[in-house]
DNA sequence: AATTATCTAAACCAAAAGATTGAGAAAAAC
DNA sequence: GTTTTTCTCAATCTTTTGGTTTAGATAATT
């Protein structure tokens, strides 16, 4: 939980002079607010990110000069627990999508209320997402979408179900590029009793070779036995 | 844009006799819906929505005989034009995920007071997705984790890079299950040529094998030249 | 002009993979 | 208690794949 005795420290990023001078001035008026840097430069941005490790960063998503998802990326990757919000002028479902997807926290539109962009930057800081309402309904839009293309990648019936347990067990072997040398090592049974078993994947899934079985496991939701615990059988 | 001069038909689904008769209760009090059903069976449900066509779907996702997520799933692959809120006693992440996934219009919690719930009706009646701030959070997290773990795909420097241009190409048809004869007819070259180009593949991406190969090209972004392909499985 | 990278191809060998048949033991299902 | 499934293993054979070397023909680079 937030700590209110302090104030917040927030960083502005916006490539648009004017849009970085009204919002400096608008989030100086709020007196629980300390703006510690303001600059139209992304990779200065990421320095000052790196120096003055500010709890907010509000950052304008359409800059000409670097790509301003990128920039997200490289904050989230640097390890730096900071919040980043976006400013964007655009209400555009892929780019909502994509910025959440690289760890954005807020996403704010520029023609919102100045009230709002409050909102955003209070809910942030209170460790949860904001994300108005329109742009709610925009990303899940997308989001399932793209979920529903995903899941056809296995339409009819999924013939993975047919194999017993020990197939699954050797599948999974042969989706990691092992031999049949290695698979009989791993599981301790002879390379003759993997090959049966292979063939018998093969005739399943109705492929001719491990290359096609194990195509067939990846586009079709094969899940590696590394989840489900099968007897030890000392 | 919603008509509000017709009454919003709601349908309700719930194995809780007394929840299903709170609801049904609740949700009469407002003159501006009605309900056309209200069952404890899922599968009657599903039959009750092709009969009635409800303009929204209230449905209990903890239900021990028929699996909720699996409901939802069916209803939107109906192709029945209707909304599916979800009424859940768990704020649990991965159940959020999936059942927005699946294409829920919103998430409702049970301990939540029960104007939030005429809320979630009007705000997805009127075509929005509805996510209470505490869900939208839990959900985001939950997608910007999935997301950080398949970006982990492609760490370090890809090898895929070094690849010729008739390399990649021998490569595509490789990631799609094809042997050396049918490679060679593909790209009307010998057979030999094709076996060239593939051992430089394997030293090339440092692998032994084409299993490996593949699974290296599927977890490094491989990108096919080619999307068409026919053929399934040979 | 000389070098380098790429694409092509052959020959040969070794290793691995795949196909088929048969069969015993244990567990699960009926 | 019998039947079925699953897991195990062997032997044999064919096909495919992988490893290596060598080398000609272009095309691009220096």
């Amino acid at each position: 939980m937030r700590d209110f005795t302090k104030k917040l420290r927030v960083l502005l990023i916006d490539d648009n002079a004017n849009h970085l001078r009204g919002i400096k001035e608008l989030i100086s008026l709020e007196t629980s607010y300390n703006v510690v840097g303001a600059t139209r430069n992304a990779n200065l941005g990421l320095s000052l990110i790196k120096k003055y490790r500010p709890d907010i960063v509000l950052m304008d998503i359409n800059m000409p000069e670097k790509d301003g998802l990128q920039t997200i990326q490289t904050i989230n990757k640097s390890g730096i627990s900071t919040n980043v919000v976006i400013l964007s002028g655009y209400d555009d479902s892929d780019l909502i999508y994509r910025a959440m997807k690289l760890g954005a926290r807020g996403y704010v539109l520029k023609t919102m209320a100045s009230s709002k962009l409050i909102d955003a930057i209070e809910t942030v800081a209170d460790g949860k997402i904001y994300l108005p309402s329109v742009l709610t309904t925009r990303f899940f839009e997308y989001f399932q979408n793209s979920a529903r293309e995903e899941s056809n990648i296995a339409p009819g019936e999924n013939l993975l179900t047919t194999l017993t347990g020990r197939e699954n067990e050797v599948l999974d072997l042969l989706t990691q590029g092992i031999n049949y040398k290695g698979i009989a090592q791993q599981l301790i049974i002879s390379e003759t009793t993997v090959k049966t078993h292979v063939n018998n994947i093969f005739q399943k899934l109705q492929v001719g070779d491990r290359t096609n079985a194990v195509l067939y496991a990846l586009t079709h939701g094969f899940k590696p036995s590394s989840m489900q615990a099968e007897k030890t059988a000392a």
